[in-house]
DNA sequence: ACAAGATATATGGTATAGCATATATTCGAT
DNA sequence: ATCGAATATATGCTATACCATATATCTTGT
């Protein structure tokens, strides 16, 4: 993938992208069930600029059965790799994305990674 | 300064703006006629791009004579800092990067502090 | 048939460009 | 000292292009 800076720069610069990418970031994968529960927005936004980050190979989605994960694409760049990690790192604890982590937590019979002991 | 992360990528996801912050990032100080003569954008477009930059406190102007100079602003939070860095170092070999900091090493009578012995 | 997710279209708002012009500061001449 | 010109930078104004939203509809898998 090779990204301009700027086009990098303008997907994070919405809501709803950040906040989606910013717990894949932190959560490694998650669908996009998980994704509308846990940011209570529309899942058809959530659907589309989920679409922008994916043609623009920012994130990866993989299907299971009805559910579509969604991690961060393999060949991200380091450097992108590292922005995203720390920009995870400096909001996690903001709003809105401190209660989208929480909402995700309660979230019951998520369908990823999340089953079982 | 308390900046929103989305407002911080939307002021990055503009090529002129990119371009002027990744030359102050790695000069530490340039003036608008610096910034002008190494991107060959015109003078009103860098102005007000400035302003924007200088409105969200991410820069700081200081004035010397005729001359206006740019730099990072001194309260940037830690991890702004940190990601402009990773930018600059991660563009400044590919265009228009590249180009612009070699006009600028090449522009005669800088005014700024690369005068004198 | 039903559930999860994706997409199309219309629309309203906002950002940007480009030109012309305004402001500020310095310098030279009288 | 004052006036005027020149240089550096900023700002109004307007047209335009872009982007995000919302609603409805379509697709795919069980």
């Amino acid at each position: 993938m090779n990204i301009e800076p700027t086009q990098l720069f303008h997907l994070l610069s919405d809501d709803t992208r950040l906040r989606c990418l910013v717990l894949i970031a932190l959560e490694g994968e998650l669908c996009v069930c998980e994704l509308t529960h846990a940011t209570g927005i529309a899942q058809p936004k959530v659907s589309r600029h989920l679409a922008l980050l994916r043609e623009a190979e920012l994130v990866q989605d993989r299907r299971e059965g009805l559910w579509i994960h969604y991690r961060l694409h393999p060949a991200l760049p380091e450097w992108v790799r590292q922005l995203l990690a720390t920009t995870a790192a400096s909001v996690r604890d903001s709003v809105p994305f401190a209660e989208d982590l929480a909402a995700l937590a309660s979230m019951p019979n998520r369908p990823g990674a999340s089953c079982c002991a």
